[in-house]
DNA sequence: TATTGATGAACGAACGATTGTTCATTATAT
DNA sequence: ATATAATGAACAATCGTTCGTTCATCAATA
């Protein structure tokens, strides 16, 4: 690669930075094309060689926040018992949504796919991802006999999920992590919803 | 009451339902005032006299927002059955939060308090107020012995609203009514997690 | 009851600040 | 020399808010 081309990219990266950097600290609406200019140290005309306006920048960090759901789903293919697969997968994805920078950046970027369809769309196939394999654990485990038979797979694990990440959104947002107690209930309910065995 | 007071008060009232409207429509933060004002058909002027601000208008939304948690919250207090009573609180609050406007609202007000101390405190004691009563609940059916004794009753009360919230706000979000099996599973989790018999 | 002065609701032009974006210009690397 | 990265002044639009003013309604007086 160029030394030009490799500049470049240095250069989108550090304004994407800046641009997270400013969002987290001061939400998306409040932050100004300035504000993340002098962040990263780019002039303001300089950012536009970059990116073509506000919203593509917006539309490109969802993205790769939404691309970070996709290491969960690596990790859940290859595991070996369903039930630990599982029971890894709530803990690592409950650490992820729990620290305060996703939280407050998840918010902002839920509210504003709410009118935008694009941002929408990306949220919802990076959402879709995980269900499917968590629901092809769950199926595993059923084939296996090591789970219930008689499971709404792709409900059970929506409301798995809803239940993690209301969890870490809350305690994002205080700024507490998940209490020990809480996590126990969490995986406690998984336990009850998908075990054979009702103790 | 006067004539004139009467007449403010509607005013009042008029506003915040302009503002309530184009914040659904449109979002907090893309509404202007004068959005409101035009909705409300209202001058830009007079809006002033009515509220100090926008942040003041937001406040007072949030404020009303949560008021509409009390009525579920009294609901529980006087009920019979502890088991029958959160069966009903869940239906009737799922219910509340998979409604489009509620959820595109909600999520821009949590948005919001995520800046605003005085937002996020007030968002704070409206949700405790249903974490207690519903911890009371449990708590009741615990000693009727109609419920498990060895219940974590708080973390599994915040498990159950989220898992509630969750459910609601991606319907609400995506224009659809939870479906039966959404409801279902969701009913089933809470049986398994909070009654005696495993079946 | 009719007249007066006081009160505050309603209005929209205007303000200064800030927004996202463009563009002519300069600097730099190939 | 040519291409392109980098710059910041400038632009139009919009923001929340303030302002002086008009006018309807109220209480007090005659």
């Amino acid at each position: 690669m160029n030394t030009r081309e490799k500049a470049k990219e240095e250069r989108r990266a550090l304004i994407i930075g800046a641009a997270v950097t400013c969002f987290i600290r001061k939400g998306i609406h409040q932050t100004g094309i300035r504000d993340i200019a002098r962040q990263a140290n780019v002039s303001l005309g300089n950012l536009y060689n970059h990116f073509s306006g506000k919203d593509a920048l917006i539309a490109e960090i969802a993205l790769l926040d939404g691309l970070r759901l996709e290491q969960f789903a690596k990790d859940l293919d290859v595991s070996e018992d369903p039930n630990i697969a599982i029971h890894k997968f709530v803990d690592a994805y409950l650490e992820y949504v729990s620290s305060a920078e996703n939280a407050v950046l998840t918010i902002d970027i839920i509210a504003e796919s709410m009118r935008n369809h694009a941002i929408a769309e990306q949220f919802d196939v990076n959402r879709q991802r995980l269900v499917d394999v968590l629901s092809a654990t769950i199926e595993r485990g059923k084939s296996q006999g090591v789970m219930r038979s008689k499971i709404h797979i792709v409900e059970t694990v929506e409301q798995l999920l809803d239940a993690i990440e209301g969890l870490g959104l809350r305690s994002g947002l205080t700024g507490r992590k998940p209490s020990k107690k809480a996590r126990k209930t969490l995986q406690d309910m998984i336990f009850r919803m998908l075990s054979l065995s009702p103790e």
